[in-house]
RNA sequence: GGGCGCGUAGCUCAGCGGCGAGAGCAACCGCCUUACACGCGGUAGGUCCCCGGUUCGAAUCCGGGCGCGCCCACCA
């Protein structure tokens, strides 16, 4: 397709890795020579002549030199315009140039710029188009003025060998073409790049052409798997011209528009198939992806490896005249398709026929143009050399016609960016019944869920290829995306915050903690780290007993499910056990307070789980479906219904339902545990609570996995119950702290005297209180209490606690009230605070500033209270 | 060089304008209470990195610093 082409290009390039292969960056000192050339001119001929000073870390690459150039505000460089210098030794006169990619010294600014290349620069620079990627961007911009100023007449001279020697037969014609007070070039030739540095340093001081050494610093790019410093050589490459906007403007319409930051970029219509309906989980990725595109270059996709795709494509050199022309074309059997093209190239889309051509001439890299004339040659000229590409899918036998494929292959992502396509049977889906329909029912499919750097790598390419490729009337309108959201997760780290890798040896192996913690205590624990931030870590211990890689963090997910199978042990053991059974549905106005708490605390777990999962903030759905079960349902639920539940059949309905609710709920993170005890629970018949809809009944016979999710009817949200119940939960823990600070042990039962409200609430909990504190009876307080009492402070009033042995300690307890007053009036202070702040009280909403003046009112009365108890004590 | 993230209890992390700043682990005290010691009850522990600003009010927003880290890199 028009959109690859094969262009001459200097890439970064290390011998025995190839081009285009990963580079890693190092800090080097090198050293810097500044070179002076000699301009050559009218009024250049003085004794004294003047020079231009060029400075390089890689000497060697001045043989390829084809210009200098200046900064067009240089004011060196109105006096130099129109000149050129001589290349010592080379004898090449080559133009100066003006381009402003040059960096202006900071002696010619006045400035102190504070770069260290402005430091450094001497405001010329060599400019080696062969040699270097941005000296070839300014060989493309002058072309025209090398191409007639430069004496070789070449605006490229590659002067090296793929292995980085010096070589003439790369494209240097001029190597030896100077003699006289120039020996030539052809001295270096054979060197390696090192070996001729040195040399050149050396010709240059015998010249006095040498006008220092300095001391500098930069990184330097290594190839990723020889180590060997990369150098950028011009090869012959397939490239994807992503830049087009049929592909990088389809991804970039892709985006929803809210997370567009510039508008130019925002869907251009809705009606567009796609435009609009990718989505990134956190958002801020969507910067990185509309960045990556914003500044995208045509994309290398050869790649010289010996595993992956083969680029399907066969290439012939061979002379073309006008007579052989038509026959060398015809044997191949490539004319019918040439007659039928519409385009300089045929489109993939003809089924086995899709076929794409091209006729390049060596002399100038011209392509014939198929649509002006198919098949014969417009001029004599045509008389030359060719090379033949043909790129086609599925069988031919163009290798018996003199046609040699590609030996390199495409680039990993390109065959990646084809996976929502080609894994669905595409091109053609119905080629087989295992294929048929798969694109339409998986393409688009809703997530992809990936790493932060693969954003860029195969996110961005599989939008663009997918789009394009599914365009239906050949990429005028863009087919729809592969998925419409993306969810990046976060990295693990170490405990040291590095990334988990083999060489360093501090990973954890899955396997490993499947076998030391559980599969589902890990899913559980990694769900939990699953938060929005960009890196967690997790510290990694070594275990000498199994010489395998751990951590601690999983303890918390086996601790968990261990806790979910007692919890559902003791549930079980319970309903099998009751005396009472009923499959009546059960009324919720006629449960306790504790079963619509309990249902209440359901239906709040299960909203906040859907909208996390929504949002795939999987941390938050974690740490939603750990508090309900151990906080909600473990600690309060199952110890208030202990004496109960046997003989109660409506709580028994509570108990087997919010349980299999639980276990559905987690069953995603917890699928293996949660199956095993859901077929148990499944198997104990209850009635069923009304509103509480877990989505679908379910028997034995039916897997969790196929089970419905439960569904959060408002129904059952209950604020009055959670308030009450939630005083509940106060009173028991005053209690149980009174009790821990007086040393009385759990067993004892105590009575608790207290004023009616309280024992309204008591009685409202139906003996819940009596359970969780450890209380044999609750009466109201009057009168003489036996035997030694134990003060309880409860929402500003006391309570009274006896039917213990010891003696409450006098001293003791006026150590703990001074030490409540003290606290409570650091307390009232700030709240004092913010009451005299005249800003707070006339500016915040007043329902906040009545809150506030509650609040004191309560500390003020508390702490008259206990300074009475205190004196009276005294 | 560019982009991004993070500095909150001893450790790993939640919270991201107003409830006395929370959880797990670790610590301390008491419990082998017949679901669970991978547990239960209780306690202690924090100039929310620093400096400014906005605001009645900032861990939370803005600006500047310091420190740590990740990703990308012939481009941003």
């Amino acid at each position: 397709d028009s959109a690859c082409s094969r262009t001459r290009h200097p890439l970064l390039h290390a011998e025995g890795a190839g081009a285009g292969q990963p580079v890693s960056w190092s800090e080097l000192h090198a050293r810097g020579y500044p070179q002076r050339f000699l301009p050559s001119g009218p009024g250049t001929d003085d004794e004294d002549r003047a020079f231009v000073t060029v400075a390089t870390t890689r000497p060697e690459t001045y043989l390829g030199d084809t210009a200098v150039a200046v900064h067009p505000d240089d004011p060196r460089a109105t006096a130099l315009d129109g000149m050129a210098v001589e290349l010592p030794l080379v004898g090449r006169t080559i133009p100066i140039i003006r381009d402003d990619y040059v960096v202006m010294p900071d002696f010619i600014t006045g400035e102190d710029s504070g770069d260290a290349k402005a430091q450094m620069a001497t405001g010329f620079l060599k400019v080696t188009p062969a040699h270097d990627p941005n000296d070839w961007e300014i060989g493309q911009r002058h072309f025209d003025t090398i191409k007639a100023k430069c004496s070789a007449g070449e605006v490229v001279i590659n002067v090296m060998a793929p292995d980085a020697s010096i070589s003439p037969d790369h494209g240097w014609s001029d190597y030896e073409a100077n003699g006289g007070a120039h020996s030539g070039a052809h001295v270096y030739v054979g060197l390696s790049r090192e070996d001729a540095r040195k040399k050149v340093v050396k010709e240059f001081e015998a010249r006095d052409l040498l006008e220092a050494v300095k001391p500098h610093r930069h990184s330097v790019g290594h190839s990723y798997r020889s180590h060997v410093a990369i150098e950028p050589y011009l090869s012959d490459q397939w490239y994807v011209a992503v830049s087009d906007d049929r592909l990088v403007g389809f991804a970039q319409r892709a985006l929803t528009a809210d997370q567009r930051t510039t508008a130019e970029h925002r869907p251009q219509s809705a009606d567009d198939a796609g435009d609009g309906s990718l989505r990134f989980y956190p958002d801020r990725y969507a910067k990185t992806y509309e960045t990556w595109h914003d500044n995208l270059r045509d994309w290398c996709i050869s790649r010289q490896l010996w595993w992956g795709h083969r680029i399907p494509v066969w290439h012939k050199r061979c002379q073309l005249t006008e007579e052989n022309w038509h026959d060398q074309l015809v044997a191949t059997g490539l004319d019918h398709v040439i007659q039928k093209a519409n385009g300089p190239v045929a489109a993939w889309t003809d089924g086995a026929e899709g076929m794409a051509i091209a006729i390049v001439r060596t002399s100038d890299g011209k392509t014939h143009d198929l649509q002006k004339d198919s098949l014969q040659p417009v001029t004599s000229d045509t008389a030359a050399e060719y090379d033949i590409y043909v790129c086609t899918l599925g069988e031919n036998d163009l290798e018996k016609h003199g046609f040699a494929q590609d030996p390199d292959v495409l680039d990993t992502w390109f065959s990646s960016a084809l996976w929502p396509l080609n894994t669905m049977g595409w091109p053609e889906p119905e080629q087989s019944d295992q294929t048929a329909a798969l694109l339409d029912v998986f393409n688009p499919t809703n997530v992809l869920c990936t790493a932060r750097e693969i954003i860029t790598l195969w996110v961005s390419r599989m939008v663009m290829f997918n789009r394009y490729f599914l365009s239906t009337d050949g990429g005028t309108t863009p087919g729809h995306v592969p998925f419409t959201d993306v969810f990046i997760h976060a990295m693990i780290q170490d405990g040291e915050g590095r990334k988990m890798s083999k060489s360093l040896g501090n990973g954890v192996d899955p396997l490993d903690i499947i076998h030391s913690h559980g599969t589902d205590a890990m899913r559980f624990t990694l769900c939990k780290m699953t938060t929005q931030t960009q890196d967690v870590r997790m510290p990694v211990e070594h275990d000498p007993a199994t010489k395998r890689n751990t951590s601690p963090k999983f303890d918390e997910g086996r601790n968990f499910c261990t806790k979910l199978w007692n919890a559902t042990r003791f549930a079980l053991m319970n309903l099998e056990g009751a005396e009472s059974r009923s499959t009546e549905t059960v009324i919720f106005s006629d449960l306790t307070l504790t079963d619509r708490w309990m249902l209440s605390r359901l239906t709040r777990a299960v909203s906040a789980i859907d909208g996390a999962i929504g949002q795939y903030q999987f941390s938050v759905y974690a740490q939603t479906i750990y508090d309900l079960l151990w906080r909600d349902f473990c600690d309060w639920y199952l110890e208030a219904i202990k004496p109960t539940v046997k003989t109660a059949p409506g709580q028994q309905a509570v108990l087997r339902n919010t349980l299999d609710a639980i276990l559905r709920l987690l069953h995603p993170i917890c699928p293996f545990i949660t199956e095993t005890l859901g077929e148990a629970v499944a198997g104990v018949q209850t009635g069923d609570i009304q509103a509480l809809d877990l989505g679908g009944p379910r028997d034995p016979a039916t897997p969790l996995c196929v089970a419905a999710w439960p569904l959060a009817g408002k129904e059952l949200l209950n604020d009055g119950a959670e308030t009450t119940f939630e005083r509940v939960q106060a009173l028991v823990e005053a209690i149980r702290q009174a009790r821990t600070s007086s040393s009385i042990p759990g067993r004892e039962s105590l009575t608790l005297h207290a004023p009616q409200e309280i024992l309204a609430l008591a009685d409202e909990a139906g003996g819940v209180v009596q359970t969780l504190a450890g209380l044999g009876e609750v009466r109201i307080l009057d009168g003489e209490i036996e035997g030694p009492t134990l003060e309880v402070r409860f929402e500003g009033t006391s309570l009274l606690l006896s039917g213990f042995e010891q003696r409450v300690d006098d001293e003791a307890l006026r150590g703990q009230l001074s030490d409540q007053i003290a606290k409570l009036e650091k307390d009232a202070g700030v709240l004092d605070k913010r009451l005299n702040n005249p800003g707070y009280v006339d500016k915040a909403p007043a329902h906040m500033v009545q809150e506030t003046r509650d609040q004191r009112a309560a500390k003020q009365a508390e702490i008259d209270e206990l300074r009475s108890r205190l004196e009276a004590l005294a």
